[in-house]
DNA sequence: TCTGGGGTCCTAGGACCC
DNA sequence: TCTGGGGTCCTAGGACCC
């Protein structure tokens, strides 16, 4: 038996990596994926602008002050699916005991690979190699003998490297780590853990579980206490439907009045249909999420007693949803989420007829975004203020 | 040059039912 | 006449992840 069988697997700087495959003059510089906008932020950063402080998740404003040389490319959010797709045939052609846990990084559990492979790090091998030659990307492996080490592990390889940690040294890996390496610690646990003088692993594992729980809530004061220790129970998962799907946008000028509010939230339950309808889901929990310029959000859902996934159905329970909102202040984010998704058989004959012409245009329109984009297709109450102001920034997520 | 977009999970309170 | 507890569902907010 292999006593360290799972693999953490990430793709390094993916969306940079995946841009530079296709464009040569990319490499070997400081090259970000993010938004352009004034209110963008990096979603992926390669080494040489990590070098000068970039980082994901930051103003691309920042960004830019920190190293000027930056160039900023804007995201390809279908091509990145698009080679998702591939890097993950990769990882089910060593295994079928995949968990992805985003578009560039999975679990893999390899104990199966026993007669194949010399050690589960040989697997690991194997598979930055295979993802060097096709899709030609690199990438990094933990692998240790829980999923949360080997995510550990992973990260401490990057970039480009792999990490082996044996069990009779994963205490001695982990304990000296801050606590804010722990899946589960961002800043708001890691305050509470301040509060208690810790600042390692470590030093939570010297703690009893009963003051984590005080400290931090049930169910992640348990976890804690586990994960110090190097216990973690969770198995390796393959990835099941989608428990949610949501459209949000941050605007670069702020909404203003009921009305250019009610226009965004009926583009939003359009593209909203549309990914449900690609996706064959129906929902039965409809959530509108509003941020003020304060960074106030408020969120307000609805539950229906049957799911829905028409475009024009979407709008009436957003606009309902929206009738609870104040909108005396600008908005700067709208979002339109669906929650309680059930697969929709949809037997179109117990519809009535008005519904099924919705409903096929709505097929129609989801079918032309796909090839062409969200903005290929808009209803007309979008036109007047299209036209008047341009169909601002592109958005090639499809 | 304030803070994206798409997700998952947890908590806490209230409604409602047995 | 007053007092239960448990379970489930819903809503709002928040923490956290990539």
């Amino acid at each position: 038996m292999w006593t360290e069988p799972i693999l953490h697997v990430d793709m390094d700087s993916f969306y940079v990596e995946v841009e530079r495959l296709e464009r040569p003059d990319l490499r070997g510089r400081a090259v970000a994926v993010g938004g352009t906008g004034p209110r963008g932020v990096i979603a992926s950063a390669s080494y040489e602008a990590r070098v000068h402080g970039v980082r994901s998740a930051q103003p691309t404003a920042t960004a830019l002050r920190l190293c000027p040389g930056l160039k900023v490319v804007p995201p390809s959010h279908g091509r990145y699916a698009e080679v998702s797709e591939r890097v993950f045939e990769v990882f089910r052609s060593f295994t079928p005991l995949v968990e992805g846990l985003s578009l560039d990084e999975a679990f893999l559990d390899v104990s199966g690979l026993r007669l194949h492979y010399e050690s589960p790090v040989a697997v690991g091998e194997a598979v930055r190699t295979r993802l060097r030659e096709d899709p030609g990307l690199p990438a990094s492996v933990g692998v240790a003998s829980v999923k949360f080490l080997a995510k550990l592990a992973s990260e401490a390889a990057k970039p480009d490297g792999l990490r082996h940690v044996p069990l009779d040294e994963q205490l001695r890996f982990l304990h000296p780590l801050p606590a804010s390496a722990l899946w589960g610690v961002g800043p708001a646990t890691q305050a509470a853990l301040a509060r208690l003088g810790v600042e390692t692993v470590g030093d939570i594992a010297a703690l009893p579980e009963r003051t984590l729980v005080a400290a931090v809530g049930a169910a992640a004061g348990r976890q804690l206490h586990d994960l110090s220790h190097g216990r973690d129970e969770r198995s390796v998962t393959p990835d099941g439907d989608a428990k949610s799907i949501s459209v949000e946008e941050t605007y670069d000028s702020d909404l203003i009045g009921r009305d250019v509010v009610e226009s965004a939230l009926l583009a939003h339950a359009q593209r909203l249909s549309g990914r449900l309808r690609r996706a064959g889901l129906d929902s039965r929990t409809i959530s509108l999420k509003v941020r003020f310029p304060d960074f106030q959000t408020v969120t307000r859902s609805q539950t229906l007693a049957g799911g829905i996934d028409g475009s024009r159905e979407l709008y009436k329970v957003a606009l309902e949803l929206a009738a609870g909102v104040d909108f005396s202040q600008p908005v700067r984010l709208l979002g339109l989420g669906a929650g309680s998704l059930q697969r929709s058989d949809r037997p179109s004959q117990l519809r009535i007829d008005s519904e099924q012409g919705w409903e096929k245009m709505d097929d129609a329109v989801a079918g032309i975004r796909e090839r062409f984009g969200d903005q290929a297709v808009n209803p007309a109450r979008l036109g007047a203020r299209l036209k008047r102001e341009g169909p601002g920034k592109k958005n090639p997520d499809a």
